[in-house]
DNA sequence: AAAGAAGTGGCACTCGGTGCCGGCTTTTGG
DNA sequence: CCAAAAGCCGGCACCGAGTGCCACTTCTTT
């Protein structure tokens, strides 16, 4: 058995053990030890898995708030790679529900994903500079995730029940974005 | 000496000697154990005047928070409690300016920052509820305060060398929202 | 097949946070 | 004014997250 496959694998079962027992127990409760021994590994080795507990639960995440982020640094469109952005949590929705479930249970889950997103608010600011400047183009990304991140919440209390990309656009309009920008 | 007294004082001590060694070293480097005997206190009793360390950073804000809820929630209008927060800040500029540099300089605090105010974001939203339904009022708010925020952070950043309401008042301008709202 | 690199487990430690107990001081009330 | 009650404090022992270190095994390379 190769070593890659075998880290996989290892990997995979951390993650999936992980995801099971927050799911039944939530996540504060269910010690890194508990983690480790459903998954077959020690305590140590789950660290070098995963840098912290919260690591377990974002990894995907954290790879996506990247990639779109690098997609506007690379003079992407701000609403393409925002409809990007929901396009891809559409896809991924059962996922991405479940864990969501279980971040918003969690008030230090909570507070990690909004660090996470402050990337991109920087990553879309910085996008805007050229057009607006450096302080408005601040402004306008703040007021832009802000309701982006509120549609975000409505849609995960809905369990995805709607069309995600669409009613993002209703906070474009609020903000009188035009569809090129 | 009374007890009331005494208790003051201790809280006091525990709060400055936090706020120096903060300063000085940083959140995360600093232990609660330097902080207790730098105040004179023992550890344990350290966490029966603050619940947690991030408390000893937090307690006017989380107060500030709490009183522009409640403004809010009594009918006050959104404007009109958010320019009351900017004059609020404004009024104690340079203690604010101060906690927010060590705030920004540890993850764990800008985290525990923004939990705070995603309360102010949920009680500007039932504010809207009655004009806009439930949907477009959370979508407004997020708008509106990822504005305000993003205002808040240039403000700071600037050592709140500009008019902070005057500024917030950009936001409002650019949601196309009434004086009166 | 031997040398070397990589993965793993275990130990011991730091730090934040909590329950509990025992002793000291302030307050209260007879 | 003095004793009992109430409140405050320190200390100890413990938990869980996270880290550095070392020894052992296992896969890889030559």
């Amino acid at each position: 058995m190769s070593r890659a496959d075998n880290k996989r694998r290892t990997r995979r079962a951390i993650a999936e053990a992980a995801m099971t027992l927050f799911a039944r127990d939530g996540y504060e409760p269910t010690t890194v030890d508990a983690i480790a021994e459903s998954a077959g590994v020690s305590r140590r080795t789950f660290f070098r898995y995963f840098p912290s507990k919260e690591d377990v639960v974002f990894p995907e995440h954290a790879a996506r708030v990247a990639r779109i982020s690098a997609l506007l640094t690379d003079g992407g469109s701000v609403r393409g790679a925002l409809e990007e952005l929901g396009r891809d949590l559409t896809r991924d929705k059962v996922r991405v529900v479940a864990q969501q479930r279980i971040i918003d249970a969690s008030a230090d889950l909570t507070a990690a994903d909004r660090v996470r997103d402050l990337q991109l608010e920087g990553a879309v600011a910085r996008a805007l500079e050229e057009e607006f400047g450096v302080d408005e183009a601040v402004l306008r990304a703040g007021a832009l995730m802000g309701g982006i991140r509120a549609v975000l919440r409505v849609w995960f209390a809905a369990d995805g029940g709607f069309d995600l990309v669409e009613r993002g656009g209703a906070v474009f309009d609020l903000l009188g974005w035009p569809a090129k920008r």
